[in-house]
RNA sequence: GGCCCGUUGGUCAAGGGGUUAAGACACCGCCCUUUCACGGCGGUAACAAGGGUUCGAAUCCCUUACGGGUCACCA
């Protein structure tokens, strides 16, 4: 059993693409198969250099490893179409004899229709291309997704198999391919669909074994279009970019058009590659849906160790932390609080710089606080926490207990002004004895000190 | 437009003749809480429409509507 992955080195990683990877990949290693990379760089027109390298990238964050391709070697190279120039020549050259296809000397933009070449003998010197010769009556074929499905060989076109520069189409060498390599399921997106008599017409031409084909529905974007390189939700690393992890990306997508045969959402890729099955499998098409990425982004983050956690959320500290805070206190303030990473750097704005805040964020019903709790809290706790030796989370906390008690207040009276005083905000990542701990005694006193001035 | 495919809450979806039609995200409410969040509990919300078949239809058939795909020397 082999099923490949074999795209286009065009750029970017499209995130339908990247589940036909993963799907194949999942059922390649439910199986015991073996998953291939094929590159297909046909068109000279499109190739973006350096682009088969982020699909190595690409694949390789995600966690979908190949054991054929062409930076692994296997059996059935050169994995690239470019390098197989000659092999299509020769499968064509087959059809030519057989008369399942014909050389065209039309015009580019010509109607294949009204073409006459299926019927004269060109010379073959001339610039021409080769067309499939689509025979009279219906195809069908099966789907193990869609089902059954048979089309009249009328509505299908004598697709070009062969293009004047001498390369194969997607359409031809796609078939050759994945028959040369001894592919027995191909998994691409629905889209295909409509094409695939054809290429069942190619494998009878040549007498081949007609491969399992199974088609997966499209994602489609919020607003029922497709996914656009626009709204920044087309490619994965647009989700990379934006904070999310690979490991999220790869859970989430797996369940657009598939479902679990148990009810639960979090699994990691090792756990699909046991339960996943094309019966899963939905025809219909599915809306991506950020909102459930980003809990679900949330979810992995949350199960992740803080040691971990600490070097990725890092870089986005660091845009809005001085130097001399702890920063792994930080971090495990945050790692629960976030959806994706991006979001670290406004829940923590307030670190590097206290805002510009009213008094009257001190007002606070719930807890008892005013402008004139706070400040007398405040102006006796100032005095008492500098003279404080040790500097430590369970120092500072049965500190405020007992600071709290001895001046008939709630706990909750001198908490909810110091946060404040501290973070400067309606809401923090944190209590008041998180960010002291975090501050230091310096910054802590300063910030104390700028909300009794401003308290008069 | 022709052809192909699809349609269960706002979204992902289970269910494939008899169910109070699961679950998740989002949303709303309550509880917890040294803020927010997290967590816990609960709630709103769906079988596109119409015809059949059947004792019985979300499930099977037909029609309509809507949505998508495809009609390249792109893949």
């Amino acid at each position: 059993m082999r099923t490949r992955f074999a795209p286009s080195p065009t750029g970017f990683m499209h995130i339908g693409n990247l589940r036909s990877a993963l799907f194949g990949y999942l059922l390649a290693r439910k199986m015991g198969g073996v998953f291939a990379l094929r590159i297909e760089d046909t068109d000279q027109e499109r190739l973006v250099e350096g682009a088969v390298e982020k699909i190595y990238e690409t694949l390789k964050i995600a966690g979908i490893t190949h054991d054929e391709g062409p930076d692994v070697g296997g059996d059935f190279g050169p994995y690239i179409q470019s390098q197989r120039e000659n092999v299509y020549m020769k499968y064509a050259q087959q059809l030519l004899e057989g008369g399942h296809a014909y050389r065209c000397f039309c015009d580019k933009e010509a109607d294949p229709a009204d073409c006459p070449c299926q019927n004269i003998e060109g010379d073959a010197a001339k610039p021409h291309v080769v067309r499939q010769a689509i025979p009279a009556g219906q195809t069908t074929f099966v789907d193990e997704v869609f089902g059954e499905i048979t089309v009249e060989n009328e509505e299908l076109e004598n697709q070009v198999l062969i293009k004047s520069d001498g390369f194969p189409t997607y359409n031809f060498a796609n078939v050759v391919d994945d028959h040369l390599m001894a592919i027995t399921h191909v998994m691409r997106g629905s889209e295909y669909l409509p094409s695939t008599p054809k290429y069942n017409l190619l494998y009878k031409a040549f007498g081949w074994e007609v491969p399992t084909y199974v088609h997966l529905p499209l994602i489609l974007s919020a607003d029922g279009g497709k996914l656009s390189k626009r709204r920044g939700d087309a490619f994965f690393e647009d989700f990379l970019e934006a904070g999310f992890l690979p490991e999220a990306i790869v859970n989430y997508i797996a369940l657009l058009g598939w479902s679990p045969p148990e009810n639960r959402e979090i699994y990691s890729l090792s756990e699909l590659e046991q339960i996943f099955s094309v019966e899963g499998l939905s025809k219909s098409p599915s809306t991506f849906d950020l909102d459930k990425l980003k809990w679900m982004n949330g979810e992995y983050l949350k199960a992740m160790d803080g040691a971990d956690f600490l070097p990725l959320a890092l870089p986005y500290i660091d845009k809005v932390a001085q130097e001399n805070v702890d920063k792994t206190a930080i971090a495990s303030l945050v790692k629960d609080r976030i959806a994706t990473l991006a979001e670290i750097p406004e829940l923590l704005d307030f670190v590097a710089q206290l805002p510009d805040y009213d008094t009257a964020l001190f007002v606070n019903q719930k807890n008892k606080v005013d402008e004139e709790v706070a400040k007398d809290m405040l102006s006796k706790f100032l005095p008492e926490i500098e003279g404080l030796e040790e500097w430590t989370g369970e120092v500072i906390s049965a500190f405020l207990k007992s600071f709290a008690q001895a001046h008939g207040a709630k706990p909750a009276q001198i908490m909810w002004p110091l946060r404040c005083a501290l973070s400067g905000k309606e809401t923090s990542p944190g209590g008041a004895t998180d960010l002291l701990v975090i501050f230091g005694k310096e910054e802590s006193v300063n910030r104390i000190k700028t909300a009794l001035s401003k308290l008069g």
